[in-house]
DNA sequence: ATGTTGTTTCACAAAATTCTGAAATTATAA
DNA sequence: TTATAATTTCAGAATTTTGTGAAACAACAT
């Protein structure tokens, strides 16, 4: 397969990925570009190889920027910003995963604290059915905030070789 | 807080957690409702509590029920069909990981498989950092795979057991 | 200062997704 | 059978999300 088409592929696909997990198309398609990239692209490199719009490209830049996943580049004497993609799928995956963290799993966690007491009967059983579902979710969220934790701050060899005994 | 708020606002958050992880609104919402329900409910239960049209509830119910996370509930002597979620926490995150996995990650995979061998110079650095990216995402996603299999195939309380053994 | 190039913003347009409701279908009862 | 209740389907409507492009803004060079 030829260099340009795979690239295509890859990128259309990331773009069809990142939907199904809440990232929109442009943004998924931008990260793709960048990561297959060897150097550095100018917001106007995006726009014409992934035929969007100005305000589409930046936006989506910024986001990417915001998330930690993407890079201000400026080389010296040029006027333009170039910007460029962390490469090491670890370090891409543990950055989500934080972000993901702090943005979604604290505020639902903090959210089930303040449902944990319902007034009433705890002998009621829409009570208990209630309070049960949501302490056994946060019960769940606690220990999934714990494991990511490690896993945010682990490097990569040292967990993979542990789970790697541990599940072998 | 009174019960009935309390479910409201679980309903609200948890639609709203959703549609960050690509899941629509409503099909949230109708978990979230049968999760904190006591007793199955029927489909007109669901539209009266949830405010959605027969059409709607009708649709997201089959989908709930494709991915495994709510049952058909027959009622004898009843004409009507009822509904109940899956209420222990580890089995649906279980069953959401193996339901993904299969629908996203190993087409995912795949498609990786495909794009590994680019015609061309591995020595040109375009060529080299293409194939080094999918190389390592597809590295990645491939222990990933591994991880998840034993997750799902895992009783909860080894897992957690041997987790806090590793990380202590 | 003034012009030029590059960046950001944002009102509106376009597209994608989700929802509705009525009609068609299916299942059960009389 | 025929009537009745329940379920499913799906074309079009409503809503939400995403994208566009021109204008405002900022940075720099002359």
């Amino acid at each position: 397969m030829k260099l340009a088409e795979a690239k295509q592929q890859f990128i259309a696909s990331w773009g069809a990925f990142g939907t199904h997990w809440g990232i929109n198309r442009t943004m998924a398609q931008i990260h793709a570009l960048l990561l297959v990239s060897a150097d550095p692209l100018s917001q106007d490199d995006l726009m014409e190889q992934l035929n969007v719009s100005r305000g589409n490209a930046n936006m989506n830049i910024r986001e990417l920027i915001d998330w930690g996943l993407v890079d201000r580049i400026i080389i010296p004497g040029e006027r333009k910003e170039y910007f460029s993609a962390e490469k090491d799928i670890w370090k891409v995956a543990t950055q989500i995963v934080q972000e993901r963290k702090k943005r979604e799993l604290n505020p639902m966690l903090k959210l089930l604290e303040n449902l944990e007491e319902v007034d009433g009967d705890k002998k009621d059983k829409h009570v208990k059915q209630f309070s049960d579902t949501i302490h056994g979710i946060k019960r769940f969220g606690l220990q999934a905030d714990k494991m990511l934790d490690v896993l945010v701050k682990a490097d990569e060899n040292w967990f993979v070789g542990s789970l790697m005994k541990l599940f072998k």
